[in-house]
DNA sequence: TATTGACAGTTAGTATTCTAACAATTATAC
DNA sequence: GTATAATTGTTAGAATACTAACTGTCAATA
C-alpha cells in the first residue's frame, strides 16, 4: 500500500493565511481600505524619506509590479498617496503619503495589532519566541 | 515615544502563504491547473465515497459558495469532474472525479508534497513537531 | 397543512492580481 | 559614441474570489 500524500503545513500555511487576510480585511473595512492598502499606505509613510519606488513595493509586499501600478493608481485617485517623477530618474515614481491616509495609519495599524495579538494569544512567550524563530527561517529559504 | 507599531507574525504569515501559493502553482501548472484546483481535485477523490457536496468544499477551504461554484463550472466544463443531484435532496448536488483528473492526481500530489518538503527543509524533526502543534493550535484560536 | 425560515446553489457585477506585450529611460559593452 | 541590454512602469485582457440578490427545496412549527 502506497503511503498517504499528505501536506499538513502546506495546508496549515493556506488556511491561516486566508483566515488572517479575511480577518485584517473586516477589521479596516470601515476606514474604507483593505488590508493590503493599509500595509502599503502605512510602509510608504514609514519609509518615504527613501524616495521609495514602486518596484520596492512590489518586492516587499511579493506582487508583481502591473498590481502595484494598478493599486497605487486607486489610492492615487482617492487622494490617499501621490508620486513624482525624481529628478534623476524619469524611469521611477516615489510615492509619499497624503494627509487624508496619514489620518488613517493610526487607527489601522491598532486594527491590525488586534489581528496579531489574536494569531499567538493560546501561545507563551517562550512558544511565540520559538515560533517567530522558525517562521524566519522558513520564510528565508523559501 | 509612542510604541512601535509591529506584526510580524501577520507579515510572516501573510508572506508565506502568498510564496507557496505561488509555489504550488507553479509546480503543477504544466498540468493545466492551479494548485486550488488541484487541492479540490483531490479531496473530492478522497472523499467522494462520502457524498460531499459543494458546501462541504466551500468550508473545507474557506471560500464562499459563490466561488465554489464557479470553479466547479469550470472543472465540470473540462471534464474533470461532475455534480449530480442526489435523490433524497434536490438542493444539493454531489461531486466526482472523472478519470481525465484521476490520471493527474498523482503528478500533483508529487508536486504538493515538494513544495510541503521545502516549507520544513530547514527544521530538525523536534522542531517540525513543535511547529505543527503551534499551527493547529493557531489555525484552531482563528 | 400552511407558513415561515433555513439551506444549497446560482447569477450578476465588482475588485484584485496575474501574464504578456509594450514604451520610455538608463546602463553596459564594444 | 552607438548599439544592445536591463530597468521601471503601464496597458489590455484573463482568471479568481468576493458580495448581494435571487431561485428552488427542505425543515420546523403552530
Amino acid at each position: 500500500m502506497k503511503p498517504r500524500k499528505d501536506t499538513p503545513y502546506l495546508d496549515l500555511f493556506q488556511i491561516i493565511g486566508l483566515k488572517l487576510k479575511k480577518r485584517a480585511d473586516e477589521s479596516i473595512k470601515e476606514l474604507g481600505l483593505n488590508a493590503q492598502q493599509g500595509k502599503i499606505i502605512d510602509y510608504i509613510y514609514e519609509n518615504q524619506d527613501k524616495n521609495i519606488i514602486q518596484k520596492d513595493l512590489a518586492d516587499r509586499f511579493h506582487v508583481r509590479g502591473a498590481s502595484i501600478t494598478s493599486m497605487l493608481q486607486g489610492l492615487e485617485k482617492r487622494g490617499f498617496i501621490e508620486r513624482k517623477i525624481p529628478a534623476n530618474n524619469e524611469r521611477q515614481k516615489n510615492i509619499y503619503v497624503l494627509p487624508k491616509a496619514v489620518e488613517l495609519i493610526e487607527a489601522f495599524n491598532d486594527s491590525f495589532q488586534s489581528v496579531e495579538d489574536e494569531i499567538v494569544q493560546a501561545l507563551t512567550a517562550e512558544e511565540k519566541r520559538t515560533l517567530k524563530e522558525m517562521l524566519i527561517k522558513i520564510n528565508e529559504r523559501l
